[in-house]
DNA sequence: CGTCCCCTTGAATGAAGTCAATACGCGTGG
DNA sequence: CCACGCGTATTGACTTCATTCAAGGGGACG
């Protein structure tokens, strides 16, 4: 299995074998498994690990008192949780697995040796979490202005995007384990209403969602219809600068 | 006048006053003036310059190519913009002055300087930024799941907290330069619609909002209807370990 | 075989949007 | 000084998108 940490960061700039190794390394520390739907930061904790997800999707949310809970992300294979989060006292959020997970727990301290031995690395892993900001601010414009349709639209957009870039995605389709309670929690609507719109959004022939398997297609018409730029994921090597020089 | 990015920072950690006078340095650098309206920084573009304001308010913003806009948060005094950004190529959202502003035009040498020589400075940034991405985690829940009623109250209640840790609040009271049609666009409803909901909170007794400036009538009523927890900001000084020995 | 979760459907309701008209300063220039 | 235009706020009438409530279907699993 090829690490989806490095095939992200390979998005920002090319990486010599030493730094894979690196990468490698975190990717085999302290590795757990977690159940669907386990928590496994809790609102309210001292954070305690840093997680780099190594296979499975899980979300990070936040739930009012009463109930209503609103997903802010969904965390994907190779997606690395909060660097430097560890100058918070308290999590404002939380992060729970969706489908079945592996992780690995990153201690501070792998983390600062990184970042104090390996310039490059570092510097992917800043883009990596200004991409992680600019997700939830698309996420924002999503809910805030885009009707039903286009939002559900965006959303299979930068998802497919976000697995083709891990190598996730084969071809049009890729697996898709969202439930549409999920879908509704992500999208701000109701879970009858994203059947609905499902429904309209089988019958534009845009996707198929059978299975738990997400088939885009016609891609062209679904970045169009969710008004999709892509700019925001930053996937144009914006360091390249930095590109090692691979044999 | 007193930096308010130090009154911000020391929510954080106590600043020595050599911390205190690097961080004046940093607002005594180019400072420009801005019209209201005026756009600083627009989507596309490379990224310039680290923007840290020291009067007025602005705000960051993605428009949608049908001209639908949505306000992602707003830039207060003491605010800075987007540590690190010059990692990116390319800016994805945009960034506009609301009233005049006077900002403060840093070079990424200005910010190298003090990462490489003034370790509780540099903690207390990214505590800063940390803040920012919760911030707007906090708005995708508030328009995701809030109602109108409750999505401004929630509003009010951040920008009132944020102003009053920069010392910008008097009392119950502090200056509010927001028109409809900008609420409208941070919290994704129409203007007609606040206009509406601005008019049932001043029925209920919870705020007075009148040329410009905003009057908090009751702050816990006006949490509880909002479900306004401010753990998200961060304010309970979480660098205290890193407090100076202040004289 | 029952239970639980997820998906689907219909009907009624409601929150928020749209459209359009009007009002209210405020600054500018005739 | 007054007229005009402009941006902002307000109001009413109507529409629509999405929610709620309720019921039923289907598959997985103990």
């Amino acid at each position: 299995m090829s690490n989806p940490l490095v095939a992200k960061l390979e998005q920002f700039a090319k990486l010599s074998a030493a730094d894979r190794r690196v990468l490698d390394g975190l990717a085999t520390q302290r590795v757990r498994r977690h159940e669907p739907r386990a928590e496994i930061v809790r609102e309210g904790e001292a954070p305690r690990n840093l997680y780099l997800i190594l296979t499975g999707w899980a979300c990070r949310y936040k739930q009012l008192e009463d109930g209503r809970r609103q997903i802010l992300n969904f965390i994907l294979p190779g997606d690395l949780c909060d660097l430097n989060i560890f100058i918070l006292r308290q999590m404002d959020h939380s992060i729970a697995a969706i489908t079945p997970l592996t992780v690995s727990e990153l201690s501070s301290d792998a983390i600062e040796k990184i970042t104090s031995d390996h310039g490059r690395i570092t510097q992917a892993l800043w883009w990596d979490s200004l991409v992680g900001v600019a997700i939830q601010r698309e996420w924002t414009v999503n809910v805030g202005q885009r009707s039903a349709f286009e939002r559900m639209a965006h959303l299979f957009c930068e998802l497919f995007v976000r697995l083709a870039v891990v190598g996730l995605a084969k071809g049009q389709s890729c697996d898709f384990p969202l439930t549409q309670t999920d879908l509704a929690q992500a999208t701000g609507l109701s879970a009858v209403h994203v059947n609905r719109t499902l429904q309209e959004l089988r019958a534009a022939g845009l996707i198929v969602l059978r299975d738990k398997t997400l088939v885009i297609a016609d891609l062209e018409a679904l970045k169009n219809i969710a008004m999709f730029n892509p700019n925001y994921l930053h996937l144009d090597r914006e360091g390249r600068h930095l590109d090692a020089n691979t044999p």
